[in-house]
DNA sequence: CTTAAATAGTACTAAAAGAGTACTGTTTAT
DNA sequence: ATAAACAGTACTCTTTTAGTACTATTTAAG
């Protein structure tokens, strides 16, 4: 439904958090009660950022994952690709070549790939430390956690 | 998955067709056939496209749709809201007001709401007019069916 | 060298969304 | 009167998403 899915949003969501103290380690535990979700979610949103190399891990005792570069150099798109599973596209055809038997005689398939070139250029263009500290054309407030059942869940539960 | 829902691209299909011959009726049947699709799934759709404006029907018998104004005055945009559940918005809490505990103190709304801006402005420059010709950077080719399981059905059943 | 706090990986279950179909009603030219 | 076409609704099946559970591995500290 032209949505991120919600892994997605969590991860921009701890991301941007962590990214208002680069170099510091934190816990999945720890970041799960900062922004009220559950930790195994948080857990599996970390591993995913991990194999991605958009935070480094630190195992064992007193262990957790920091942002394994500048804020300015993680941007929303990096987020995107590491956390949502089908390759980026707005239509399935357009993602990836041979899903559709038609594809040599498209009429539209090349408009659609050029929408998401504008589209991905958009998620290229902001960076964990614009999202940290407003963009020009907004105004930004404190922190805030997301909605639905399990943020809700996570909230209650310690 | 950041994608657009499969009726919505069928919309675009249609309706490009459609573009080719503006004020021509085309009854749901024929186009489902031009287009390789089976006859129900394209009749929702035109019922919904209908519902906002982009066709205009014509009932009883010898009736059909046909678009509501020139190619070059409907865009992806509006096909996307005509076709799409959901209020635009690439995160729920960014789409609508109200549906986060949080939205006050929400550190990076506004920026998901500059990006959404973006991603719109992107659908809303592209029109049917620019779908059936080509676009300044892309080349085009004939006429073009979609991917799927029932795409192939449509295609074998008349 | 044992323990406890962490991450790593895998796999499962449940809920939501999406897609397609069926059926019944209404309109209208012939 | 009939048949072709749109209108509306509601249902079922499948796919995707979300969340959780469980087990293994790593490592500082005592
Ligand atoms: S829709 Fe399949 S290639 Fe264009
Ligand atoms: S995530 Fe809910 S308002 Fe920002």
């Amino acid at each position: 439904m032209l949505r991120i899915s919600k892994l997605t949003d969590y991860g921009t969501l701890v991301l941007t958090h962590m990214a208002s103290f680069p170099d510091r380690l934190f816990s999945a535990t720890d970041l799960a009660a900062i922004v009220g979700l559950g930790a195994p979610t948080v857990s599996k949103v970390l591993k995913s950022l991990g194999r991605h190399d958009l935070v480094r891990s630190v195992r064992g005792l007193h262990g957790g994952y920091a942002l394994s570069r500048p804020p300015a150099q993680i941007s929303v798109a990096q987020i995107v690709d590491a956390l949502e599973e089908q390759p980026f596209g707005l239509t399935e055809c357009s993602a990836s070549a041979g899903t559709c038997d038609f594809e040599s005689d498209c009429r539209i398939r090349a408009n659609w790939q050029r929408i998401n070139g504008v589209v991905r250029r958009a998620l290229e263009d902001v960076s964990l430390a614009d999202m940290v500290s407003p963009l020009p054309v907004a105004q930004a407030g404190g922190a805030r956690p997301i909605a639905g059942p399990q943020s809700i869940k996570g909230r209650i539960a310690p």
